[in-house]
DNA sequence: TCAAATCCCATTGACCCCCATCATTTCCCA
DNA sequence: TGGGAAATGATGGGGGTCAATGGGATTTGA
């Protein structure tokens, strides 16, 4: 149920490209069979996520301020540009025009996880930015603090995210 | 439920290693029967993990801000370059390329534990770098401070009694 | 009526299952 | 206590299976 790894496929001439089956097998559960994905804000990449992830991303906007410019940026960036993509039979998406272009893509895609998430990218863009950015991590010193242990049964998140965590 | 001591596994011609008993015997509970590997940023090694451990490195990354570049640098090196590697038949996972390379792994594979992780090395670096790390230690005068017992209901009890226990 | 989306089937090559052998440790009993 | 048998873990390799891919045929919808 976590979205890790770097997998490279072919993006074809009818514009399809294989979802990874490690992703496809996260994805198991859901109702949909398929995926959504939107537009980076902060990257030349498209954020893709399950449908319930997304509905958690509604939910969260629900609770800003509703006529706050922030949650009618996220609205729009976000909801206002997500596609929701169904698999074909062989577990295959049609990657929009709109977002190809968007990513820059070529004739690869790069489905890069992120846990929770994952993220699509022109590996030709994508793997100097990965290098640069373990550099980084290693100059920063930076090492993460992980959470304590928490009960093995579920594995799952202990609550929902809340204001204060944005500090 | 710890990976202890140095294990060192030949990695055949199909690029196929055994994953010690030790460690597997460690992971025995776990959902998926398999380990993950990723690059280690600070040294030329791998490092390795259960799912569940993968788990808490994700649910602690959510905590941090979505949007930081920090959590942005972790995501990239940890999640993205993360390699879920199942066992076969045989308790063996297939090494990638790429890991084989970055870890300069030859013939040789050693499997050293660090408590709740491990890392892969090439036998002929970590030997001498294991030499100076005991020097520095012993040099320095290092002292462990120990937390307490935790409570008993998972942490504390390395395995079911079996009946030889009896004995 | 045309274009795009979906379905269907063929191909291929990497991965995984299976079994056979080898090495090591453990066990048993003289 | 030593030697040998049995059990267990590590290693090697063949071949079947399935995920990824390509492309034609059929349907859908504008």
């Amino acid at each position: 149920m976590l979205f890790t790894g770097t997998h490279i496929h072919k993006l074809d001439r009818k514009g399809r490209v294989s979802v990874p089956k490690r992703f496809r097998a996260a994805l198991e559960r859901e109702e949909f069979a398929g995926i959504y994905l939107y537009q980076s804000h902060k990257e030349s990449a498209l954020e893709g996520c399950s449908e319930s992830h997304m509905e958690r991303i509604a939910a969260s906007l629900d609770e800003l301020d509703m006529f706050s410019d922030e949650a009618d940026d996220l609205a729009d960036t976000i909801l206002g540009s997500s596609h929701m993509l169904p698999y074909d039979g062989e577990g295959r998406i049609i990657l929009p025009a709109e977002l190809i272009e968007y990513a820059r893509i070529e004739d690869q895609v790069a489905f890069v996880g992120r846990g929770r998430t994952f993220r699509l990218w022109n590996p030709d863009i994508f793997t100097p930015l990965q290098d640069a950015s373990r550099t980084r991590t290693l100059n920063r010193g930076a090492t993460l603090k992980l959470k304590p242990m928490t009960d093995p049964s579920n594995g799952t998140r202990p609550r929902a995210p809340t204001e204060e965590d944005a500090s």
